[in-house]
DNA sequence: TTAAAATGCGCAAAAAAGTGCAAAATAAAG
DNA sequence: CTTTATTTTGCACTTTTTTGCGCATTTTAA
């Protein structure tokens, strides 16, 4: 065996299973182990995978593994954390945009199986890399603020979709003058996938509660269910459910 | 054996095999070991095979292992330096997928005035970064594997652009079969934007010049200019300008 | 803390590659 | 058809690359 064609035999092993023993190759190979440990070191050096103790592991499993950690103690995870339970196998969501949309995103348990539809780069970037899960992106002009995508042709693919279930980030809510927003064509948006779907979740983290904004977006009567990273029976969000909206 | 004959067999074995080795090569030829050697020199010199330590390397086994290095990092760089210039003030752009057109995406100067359509959730992401592009992505199903979008309805949507340029990132370009692609999906996706572009522009990483997959995307003659990290006089260009391909 | 496992380093043998040159084969010219 | 020029090939030699082993050192895990 070449030089080199042990070495992508060893690059593949290692993006195939994430790591790998020296021990292993050796004895898979038929090299002794000293040239098993030359070849990651060589491999190690042009960046191809990230050296170890006993072995090697894959660049791509050694990044994930850092992000997760960083941002597991954050409001928006505890939120997207209790918003999860709601997706079930098959379902057919709307995904709206925002950071709190883009945790619940990164939230997904593995084994989950259903289709997203959305019009927020970040989310979307996020559901892609969940191993089953299906995505489409409504397609149209991509607003620089929001990174979501506005625009009639939007809105008109969004009328098509009858999802089960719709998630909304949202920047105000208020007891009395429901849900607004500042910017015009997200609120279209908003109202757009609110009118797809069966039923209403919006996210948001506390601050955001007893606030209002310039436009609106939907009455507190067509919301089905609120999600905070308050627990169920704070006082705050007792307007909420006197209104007849489900606490999470 | 004709020295032409005996080069076109040990292609066939490469490509046949996926490697070859000096040794066997001679005793099947039944000529020295350095008439091999100076015959594969000279077939890695036009990029046809990786040569290596005790024999070659095919070109399409091989280039997964160059695809993900630091090195290439730069030379996609390098690349998107050359194809940023091709932009100029109020034009249109189709911008297909992958890590090169990512990177071009990064390197657009500040103050570029112009419209972008793709179907690239990391090119998109990029794009709206710009703090003047106007960004239109194309909607549809996202495919997991390259980030694109694909689908019918993407294919209709593209159909409805006439785009001044149109940068495609590419997986393997040939001088006589063409560029390539292994999904077929995506290549209908490129098909399309091919269609939809006055001009086309092709950036790909020298490695993956000289090789082939399996579903034809265009030929040569559609394509207006091949991008890459190369300079544009290296011997393993010169088949492509033959073709009546721009070469930057 | 301690024992086992893994690693790094120097070294030597083996394999492969590069080099210069002359013989052989092929092509071109007279 | 012969002669000359060019290319191609093989051989002897040197240089480089690759690989495995022994041994001191470091890391890991109990």
């Amino acid at each position: 065996m070449l030089k080199r064609e042990r070495q992508e035999y060893i690059l593949r092993e290692v993006n195939l299973h994430n790591r790998v023993l020296t021990s292993d190759l050796s004895e898979a190979i038929n090299v002794s182990e000293d040239t098993i440990r030359r070849d990651l070191a060589e491999l190690a050096e042009t960046g191809k995978i990230i050296k170890a103790h006993g072995g090697a592991l894959s660049k791509s499993f050694h990044t994930s593994f850092q992000i997760n950690g960083v941002y597991s103690h954050d409001k928006k995870k505890c939120i997207a954390r209790k918003a999860v339970n709601l997706i079930h196998d098959g379902m057919f969501i709307l995904s709206g945009g925002g950071t709190t949309i883009t945790e619940l995103a990164k939230a997904l348990p593995d084994q989950l199986q259903a289709t997203f539809f959305t019009g927020s780069l970040p989310a979307a970037i996020e559901y892609i890399q969940h191993p089953t899960a299906e995505v489409i992106f409504i397609g149209d002009r991509i607003s620089k603020n929001s990174r979501i995508t506005i625009g009639g042709d939007a809105i008109q693919k969004i009328a098509q979709i009858n999802a089960d279930i719709c998630f909304l980030g949202i920047n105000a809510l208020d007891p009395e003058l429901g849900l607004t927003d500042n910017d015009w064509e997200v609120v279209q948006i908003k109202k757009a996938m609110i009118r797809a779907s069966r039923k209403v979740v919006a996210l948001t983290i506390s601050e955001k509660l007893n606030t209002q904004q310039k436009i609106k977006v939907a009455d507190l009567s067509e919301l089905d269910i609120i999600i905070t990273e308050l627990p169920p029976d704070d006082p705050i969000l007792e307007p909420f459910r006197k209104a007849g909206v489900q606490i999470l």
